[in-house]
DNA sequence: CGGTATCCTTTGGGATACTG
DNA sequence: CAGTATCCCAAAGGATACCG
C-alpha cells in the first residue's frame, strides 16, 4: 500500500513538471516561467529575500551590512529588480538625512516560503554535496595522473 | 485560534530562516549554503534537473534538444557540475558511436522536489509579476517624462 | 543616508572547428 | 554521438568618485 502512495506522489511530481515545462510552450526562450526563474538566478536576490524575511523591515545600509560581500551598486540593482517584480516595497521618508525602508510584499512573502525550503535543503545536504565534490575531484586527479604516466 | 496557527507557521519560518542564515556564520562568504545556492544560480542547471526529472533517463543530445537555446558547451559544463555535486549520474557505454546516459541521483531527486515547488510558484505567479513590472515601468516612464518638462 | 555615474576588469557563454 | 579546445564578445559586477 505504501507503494501506491509513493506512486501517487511521483505522479503528482510528474504532473507539476509537465505544468511547468509545457506551460506556454517552453520551446520559446521567452517562456515566462523561465524568465522568472532567471530572476532568482542571482544569489543577491535570494539573500535579500532571506534577510528581509528574517528582519521584517530593513533600511538600505542595514541590509548591506547583513549581506556579506555585496557592493552598494549590486544592492541597489537587486532591490530595484525585486521592487519592479512586486516582491518588495520601498518606502522613502523625506527627511534629512534620508531614510528608506524595504519590506517583503505579500507576493514576496509567498516566494519566501518556497525559497526557504530550498535554503533548508541546501543547509541539510551541504555536507553530502561537499563530499560528492571531494570524491569527484579525487577521481579526477587519479585519471589525470594516470594519463601522465 | 486561527491566529495561533498562523503565528506558529510564522514561527517555523523564522526558525528555518535563522537555521539557514546563521548556519556556520553566514558572515564568511564561503558559507556552504551560499556556495550551494550559487550553483542553482544558473538557469541551465535548474532546467536540466527539470527535464531529467521529467524524462528519467536522457542521452546528451536528447537533453540538448529539450533545453531550448543551450549550447553544446554549456550543456557539457552544466552536466559536469551537477555530476560533481552528486546530483546526476553519468553512464558511458563503450560503444561506437558512444552512448552516454544521464539520470538524477537520489540526492538529485530530493532537490527536484524543492525546485518543482519553486517552478510551480513561478508558473502560478508569472502573471502577477509581469503585471507588477508593467506598472513599475509605466510609473518610471511618467516620472522620466515629467523631468523632461 | 542612500543613492547615481563612470570606468574598468572579470566572467559567462556563444560560435566554430576538431576528435575518439 | 558526445564531447574538447580555442577564440572571442557581451554582460555582470567591483571600485571609485560624486550628489541631493
Amino acid at each position: 500500500m505504501d507503494i501506491t502512495i509513493v506512486d501517487n506522489q511521483q505522479d503528482i511530481l510528474q504532473i507539476k513538471l509537465k505544468k511547468i515545462l509545457g506551460d506556454p510552450a517552453n520551446l520559446t526562450g521567452t517562456c515566462p516561467t523561465r524568465n522568472i526563474l532567471d530572476r532568482f538566478s542571482d544569489k543577491w536576490s535570494i539573500l535579500s529575500i532571506f534577510h528581509l524575511g528574517n528582519a521584517g523591515i530593513l533600511r538600505f545600509n542595514e541590509l548591506k551590512k547583513r549581506i556579506d560581500g555585496i557592493s552598494q551598486r549590486m544592492l541597489t540593482v537587486t532591490l530595484r529588480n525585486l521592487e519592479r517584480d512586486g516582491l518588495i516595497s520601498r518606502r522613502v521618508y523625506p527627511e534629512i538625512p534620508p531614510r528608506v525602508e524595504y519590506e517583503l510584499t505579500g507576493l514576496g512573502n509567498s516566494l519566501l516560503v518556497k525559497v526557504i525550503e530550498l535554503g533548508e535543503w541546501a543547509s541539510d545536504h551541504g555536507d553530502q554535496i561537499m563530499q560528492a565534490r571531494a570524491q569527484y575531484d579525487a577521481r579526477e586527479r587519479n585519471t589525470l595522473s594516470a594519463l601522465n604516466n
